[in-house]
DNA sequence: GCCAACGTTGGC
DNA sequence: GCCAACGTTGGC
């Protein structure tokens, strides 16, 4: 099983408009960058991922999604009225794809872009490197658990 | 709203 | 294939 961390804009599709979602589930539409795709190609059913928000108030991780479908065909990408069109990929030969996401839970706080910054471990996270504007990006074992151990911490102690 | 960093486009 | 121009991302 691999970890992976989404990033998504509240405005756009937060968290908990994934929590009002009938099944909780969600496809994961819209990536168009062939790096982030090539993740969501990677994705495998039960890989674990972090809910990342961000352009926000408090950018940072707000809960967990598993996936529960594999990599398909994004349709958003055949409609020339949809704002995340692209002419290059058709049904023939889709260039975009999506996974879908349920969700396992909401974190007990938002772990912080901010304190992550602050923490060494975290150091080779993509999320955390200057100009990274990855929407897809896989997060190893290590990290994963290194996170989710701050969750029960109180957001200002840095260790 | 600003702007730095990055990816893509397209002229040459 | 180079690279300038442009559009987008996303923190601040």
């Amino acid at each position: 099983m691999n970890y992976w961390l989404l990033k998504s804009e509240p405005k756009t599709f937060s968290i908990d408009d994934l929590a009002l979602r009938a099944a909780q589930i969600e496809p994961w539409d819209g990536v168009r960058n062939y790096q982030a795709r090539n993740y969501l190609r990677a994705m495998q059913i039960n890989d674990q991922a972090f809910f990342y928000h961000s352009n926000c108030g408090v950018p940072g991780i707000v809960g967990i999604v598993s996936v529960v479908r594999e990599a398909y065909p994004d349709p958003t990408a055949f409609d020339p009225n949809h704002h995340h069109y692209d002419p290059k990929s058709t049904p023939e030969r889709p260039t975009w794809v999506m996974v879908d996401v349920l969700l396992q839970r909401k974190l007990a706080r938002t772990i912080t872009l901010t304190e992550m910054k602050q923490r060494a471990p975290l150091a080779d996270l993509p999320l955390v490197k200057k100009g990274a504007r990855l929407s897809v990006m896989p997060v190893n074992a290590a990290q994963w658990a290194f996170i989710l151990g701050l969750e029960q911490q109180c957001a200002s102690s840095v260790a």
